[in-house]
DNA sequence: TGAATTTATTAAATCGATTTAAAAAGAAAG
DNA sequence: CTTTCTTTTTAAATCGATTTAATAAATTCA
């Protein structure tokens, strides 16, 4: 059933004024008379009137859309499992305020800067949310430097940019805390690769909590390779083979806890007995492994709605109460770290 | 850095032409003069000119856009983990095609019927992929009868309708096969809800191949509450409880299915020995349990790029292979069954 | 050289809604 | 019955790119 499209000008035929009349009438503007208003409003209705949004976006110089932006191919952008609670989060906020949301992408690193570029100065979208990449991505700095309202979903070391910031280094702090207050004093710490912010900042965390309790920091306690269970078993293996002594480890993800956890049990020792564990970013397969995996969760949907709430009133010209906003972690306890 | 929007008229004055010559120029019409087009191009290159798709959407009347739309509140729409490989498969090929992508969801079911509405009628996209509802859902029909052109990620009755969807039936067929391959007679399937058409399909792989076997299919084992693991443990223990006979349990999707494992070990019950059990959609948590779980994975990037695909040739107006694509899914063979 | 033909360029319309500035209609005042 | 001041309405411009139809320029042919 392909229906026609019903245009302002035709409203403005059945009620028998012009579209611009029509248009003021439309917007409720006090100019028109009441009897024209309610003729032209009457008319809109009958004809089941829906108004073009690209006519408006054009001659408005707003396109009533915000594009979420990944810094990377697709494969990479997705592969997180909490990207689902970033999108819910920002997805609520923006229907509410009748925003769409365009989710961008990049097939390749070739693409990349094509593929921002467009998005930026074509104005199909009138501010971004961006999520970050690897440290310094050429990218970034070009999004930033587009004009158009940027929030950016992590650390910035410059204070003019509006961030919305999951407290990592305060969550990595927090889990190994926790780990210390078991009475725990050889942890070691699993890292996911260095060239991303919030790796440098869980490491931060963790280093910083065992100055807090004077323990000095053991740079051979750090290991690890990417972010898959796998590595999170090798490092477990190597910690053990290479003879370390340690009574703990916190994993960078929860990835790696699982996989250190899992590798130490097939060696013989025992979880949180022999080694507490604790993990970061809170998978649902945390809750059923055994022990059951402590962990810290991040507000990711909060992250969400506080960065499309940012940038609605960045868009509508509103001072911020402030511009770098922080979201504070939660640890999460379980059994794996001996406490219950 | 605000930079000032260089349009097509800056082009063609630096160029010395008019807009329309600079127009035909750029789009490599071969009436312009090969020299006037190197003009006009270096212009264009010089000013770093970016076409602003606004106006050329208003003109083409295409947006160059291509809507995903889930028909339910965000917080329900994006809670399936897979989700996430839908949007990557999706992405690509738009990415690819030069297309933007647009999710849309409604904040409420009060606003559902609006938001559709809005996203169909004001050319906001040129064409939706549509994520299914319950059975029967009353807004589906509302979309697919709007005139845009619209691909299904399900089954639908019409057969006018251009769908991509998975075959939940022959996977709940396979699984249900492999376990009475290992011996097994009483298999009883935890259900999720059966107003989704998945539930449906895969109740009746289920019962499919129970028949093929010449087992009698008993619906009193079958059972099931939620999409839960929760739901899968009061499953299994209701079962139990119940004095039932059963030597395996086909799980309608993996949480249930490890739900289900787990309060059978909790209640003493070996698993595969005493009970096998099976699940479907391909959860990482099925890899850590032990035994690992034997499931169903469907191929769900392979769903988004098929469909997106298909829209795309919709929309050039080429004519679709087959208006109906059903992609299969693969039995994932772990321990839980019994098979190694 | 002038007419016919081909090639290249541009003026102007278009997409749909909004908004400004001007015109028309109505009301109040002299 | 004008004139002045309000209140309503509308013509026309605008947003930026595309495209058709008309013109201008260059070329070919007689």
């Amino acid at each position: 059933m392909t229906t026609t499209h019903v245009t302002l000008k035709d409203i403005a035929r059945k009620a028998g004024v012009s579209t611009a009349t029509a248009s003021l009438a439309l917007s409720g503007d006090r100019r028109v008379k009441e009897k024209t208003r309610r003729a032209v409003e009457e008319a809109a209705s009958l004809l089941n009137y829906v108004p073009n949004e690209i006519g408006r976006s054009l001659r408005a110089k707003k396109a009533e859309t915000i594009a979420l932006i990944f810094p990377n191919t697709p494969r990479f952008a997705f592969s997180h499992p909490y990207t689902v609670h970033l999108l819910q989060g920002i997805s609520e906020v923006l229907v509410h305020n009748h925003f769409h949301l365009l989710v961008s992408t990049a097939p390749s690193e070739a693409d990349e800067t094509a593929a921002y570029e467009k998005i930026v100065r074509n104005r199909r979208a009138d501010g971004i949310i961006l999520w970050p990449a690897t440290v310094r991505d050429r990218h970034i700095l070009r999004i930033l430097d587009s004009g158009l309202p940027v929030v950016y979903l992590g650390k910035w070391h410059d204070g003019e940019v509006a961030t919305v910031e999951r407290d990592e280094f305060g969550g990595a702090y927090k889990a190994t805390e926790h780990l210390l207050k078991q009475g725990r004093r050889r942890i070691a710490h699993i890292s996911t690769p260095q060239h991303y912010q919030v790796s440098i900042d869980r490491l931060a965390g963790y280093k910083s909590a065992l100055e807090d309790y004077g323990i000095p920091f053991d740079p051979s306690m750090v290991i690890g390779k990417d972010f898959s269970m796998e590595s999170g078993a090798d490092a477990a293996r190597q910690l053990h083979a290479g003879g370390f002594v340690f009574d703990a480890i916190f994993g960078g993800n929860d990835r790696l806890a699982i996989g250190a956890m899992r590798a130490l049990q097939q060696l013989g020792l025992s979880v949180p007995h022999d080694v507490a564990v604790a993990g970061c970013t809170n998978l649902e397969m945390g809750t059923i492994t055994t022990p059951a995996l402590t962990t810290i969760d991040q507000p990711m949907a909060q992250v969400g709605t506080l960065a499309a709430q940012k940038l609605i009133h960045m868009l509508n010209g509103e001072p911020l109460e402030q511009r770098q906003t922080l979201v504070s972690p939660q640890l999460i306890i379980r059994g794996s770290c001996g406490a219950q």
